[in-house]
DNA sequence: ATTTTTTGCAA
DNA sequence: TATTGCAAAAAAT
């Protein structure tokens, strides 16, 4: 433990392995950077625990590496072979890292000055905020076609203040005048919110870097710039605060060198990430798909979703009520007072007090309180039923009808994000609020919906892919029997049911089609017989043989899902329909548990990731075609889009929508949408 | 005050 | 002891 604190703070093993283990090949030579080590440090400490390793404390306090261990771990480990190698050769200090950049950032101080400005095609738009607001734009200009003889060594940028940012807007608003930003889709959104438009976007790092290594979690322009560049940014940032140059700096103003000094990390960065995508044949990802896509998401943002605020603040007073009834009727059963939301201090009055038998722990030892342990409960003991009814009344009320009050804008609509690089398999993820889990399962939870209004003289027109990931499978497994189910036009619940169960479609129930309707989810999932048992609350052994049936009446599918896995292991990652990666170092992984895990990820994630790509190309798609006057896109929530469409064009709308997402990509099954129309979100009906 | 844990909502 | 997310609330730090 003393050596975890030298070390750092750190949990994430898989995104450390899947940050080091997509090192481009001309960089895995070079992991010299400050980052690169702590990230070393960071997963060596957890190996070390992993194996019950004892490290060499006294060495550590001295701020040496204790080679020895780290060089244990990796006996121990075959993965680690690659840095086995590279450790060999680490004896004396690394090679130095870059941390110096040549820039110069020239204040533009007048209208006139502004107006003169070179705005090449290629420039980089870095921001500079103060006090979390934008109050300028560092410009470093593209290359100039008509200079001759050889670019100066020195950078050469301009700060644009906000208040003359008006005399870039010509340029900035022209497609072709085309520009690199990290994180893109937030300067455009700021620029939005000054009045200016921002068009022709060719090249953002934060995008190329998911789609090179996407890691659960996207990456810092600091990080991209060490990893790709071996240029320390955190340097000249820190160094200016520790008193460097220019640490003394009485004029006030905002630290160009540092925003300048970012812009030639994105012009730099460009050039090397696109080498690297070449490579990897994953251009046409960055530029054919998340490129225009940031557009298409900005759009969505900023014309949000109407939200009817009485009825939240009606429903909220009245969950309140309800809660307050419940809390009475709980503390009652219970024989006194506690927190309900406590999990720690209801399980003491259920498997305490009240004697409950436990039926599941916590990871960490407490007995577990989750829904699933207390509908196993709800016999024994009236007091159950209500804390359940209490806990979906509460979820409710906190993370949704309350919860969405405060972020409904001036404009009685919410404007939700959507992250581009969110998700490792390739999907959106949506937060502020997350519009992607509004509730529909139960019935109080689908009174939420009602809250989602379509504007005056609109409707919502709602449009999903039915089962896309199942034809996702049967196309990429080729397997005879599901590709013939999905082109007859066959309900797949069914007619899995049918062949599991050696049965004729119209004798399938409703019982069996909900036991294949399981196998089909769990396939995607990776299953294993005991989550299948677990999930249809049927023994092992049933569950098994369902599994095993199914395999037998499907064999192709239990083919490719092994050759999934096979290819993972050998290549570092799975890929898409599209080319997208996720990298899965863990596959070899010398914990059973850990390879499990990576394993189920393996199966899920070519299957998830290309439903996510058809997604995108049908959004891109949809954008350039519904004409403004007639709707506009709203939410994506991974299968399905909502569209808010002026009446007269609803018509013409759902014809558009059902062509253009059913004919992004030619499958080897059809792809096939269901669309539905409704003024509010719950009335939404086919 | 910030991070982690538990829980629960969606596709 | 099924995949992917986001968030609230309590507890832990």
């Amino acid at each position: 433990k003393t050596a975890s604190r030298l070390l750092a703070d750190f949990n994430d093993l898989d995104g450390v392995f899947s940050h080091l283990e997509s090192y481009p090949p001309r960089l895995r030579s070079n992991l010299t950077t400050h980052r690169d080590q702590v990230l070393l440090n960071r997963s060596l400490m957890a190996l070390v625990d992993d194996l019950d390793l004892e490290v060499d404390e006294e060495r550590l306090r001295r701020g040496e590496p204790d080679w020895a261990t780290i060089k244990e771990v990796f006996d121990r480990l075959e993965f680690a072979t690659l840095w086995k190698r590279l450790l060999d050769q680490e004896g004396g200090p690394p090679p130095p890292t870059k941390s110096t950049v040549e820039v110069a950032v020239r204040p533009v101080d007048s209208a006139a000055d502004a107006a003169g400005l070179p705005l090449r095609s290629g420039m980089v738009l870095e921001p500079v905020h103060e006090s979390g607001r934008l109050v300028g734009l560092v410009v470093l200009p593209g290359p100039d076609p008509s200079a001759a003889g050889p670019a100066p060594s020195a950078a050469e940028a301009y700060y644009v203040p906000a208040a003359l940012l008006v005399h870039l807007a010509p340029a900035l608003a022209d497609p072709a005048v085309e520009h690199s930003a990290y994180k893109a889709k937030e300067l455009r959104q700021e620029l939005h919110g000054l009045g200016y438009r921002l068009e022709g976007l060719a090249f953002d790092p934060e995008l190329a870097g998911y789609i090179i290594g996407p890691a659960g979690r996207s990456e810092t322009l600091e990080d991209l710039a060490a990893r790709f560049l071996s240029l320390d940014l955190t340097a000249i940032e820190s160094g200016k605060a520790a008193g460097g140059q220019g640490a003394f700096d009485f004029s006030g103003g905002p630290d160009l060198e540092v925003a300048g000094a970012r812009a030639v990390a994105v012009r730099d960065l460009r050039a090397a990430m696109e080498a690297d995508l070449e490579d990897r044949d994953q251009m046409s990802l960055l530029a054919e798909m998340e490129l225009p896509l940031v557009g298409v998401l900005a759009r969505m943002e900023q014309y949000g979703i109407g939200v009817d605020r009485h009825y939240l603040k009606k429903m909220g007073a009245e969950f309140r009520a309800d809660l307050a009834g419940l809390e009475t009727r709980i503390h009652e059963e219970a024989g006194g007072s506690f927190n309900i939301k406590s999990s720690l201090q209801l399980g003491d009055v259920l498997f305490g007090r009240l004697g409950l038998p436990v039926v599941k722990k916590t990871p960490r030892g407490t007995p577990s309180t989750a829904a699933a342990v207390l509908e196993k409960l709800e016999d024994a003991h009236p007091i159950v039923a209500l804390v359940l009814r209490y806990r979906e009344v509460e979820k409710l009320r906190g993370t949704y009808v309350e919860g969405y009050i405060p972020l409904i804008g001036p404009d009685e609509r919410i404007h939700a994000r959507f992250n581009q690089t969110g998700a490792a398999t390739g999907r959106l993820s949506s937060d502020r609020p997350n519009l992607q889990n509004i509730p529909v399962r139960s019935e109080l939870g689908r009174t939420v919906r009602r809250a989602f209004v379509a504007a005056d003289g609109h409707r919502f027109v709602v449009a999903d892919y039915s089962q896309i990931e199942l034809r996702i499978l049967a196309h990429l497994s080729k397997d005879p029997g599901l590709l013939e189910a999905f082109t007859a036009g066959d309900d797949i619940h069914t007619a899995t049911a049918a062949r599991v169960f050696g049965l004729t479609p119209d004798t399938v129930t409703t019982e069996t089609r909900r036991r294949a309707k399981a196998i089909n989810f769990g396939l995607l999932y990776g299953m294993e017989a005991y989550g299948l048992a677990d999930r249809l609350k049927i023994g092992r052994q049933e569950a098994q043989e369902h599994m095993d049936t199914y395999f037998q009446q499907f064999p192709d599918v239990r083919e490719y899902l092994a050759e999934v896995v096979r290819e993972a292991r050998r290549d570092g990652y799975t890929t898409t329909l599209f080319g997208r990666r996720r990298y899965l170092p863990e596959l070899l992984s010398g914990n059973w548990r850990t390879r499990q895990m990576a394993e189920r990820m393996a199966l899920n994630a070519p299957v998830q990731g290309s439903a996510a790509d058809v997604m995108k190309i049908a959004m891109i798609e949809l954008d350039r075609r519904l004409a403004p006057d007639q709707g506009r896109m709203l939410l994506q929530i991974h299968d399905e889009l909502v569209f808010e469409i002026r009446e007269p064009a609803v018509e013409a709308a759902v014809r558009l929508v059902r062509e253009a997402m059913e004919g992004v990509v030619e499958l080897d099954v059809p792809l096939t949408v269901d669309v539905g129309i409704g003024p509010d979100l719950a009335s939404v009906k086919a």
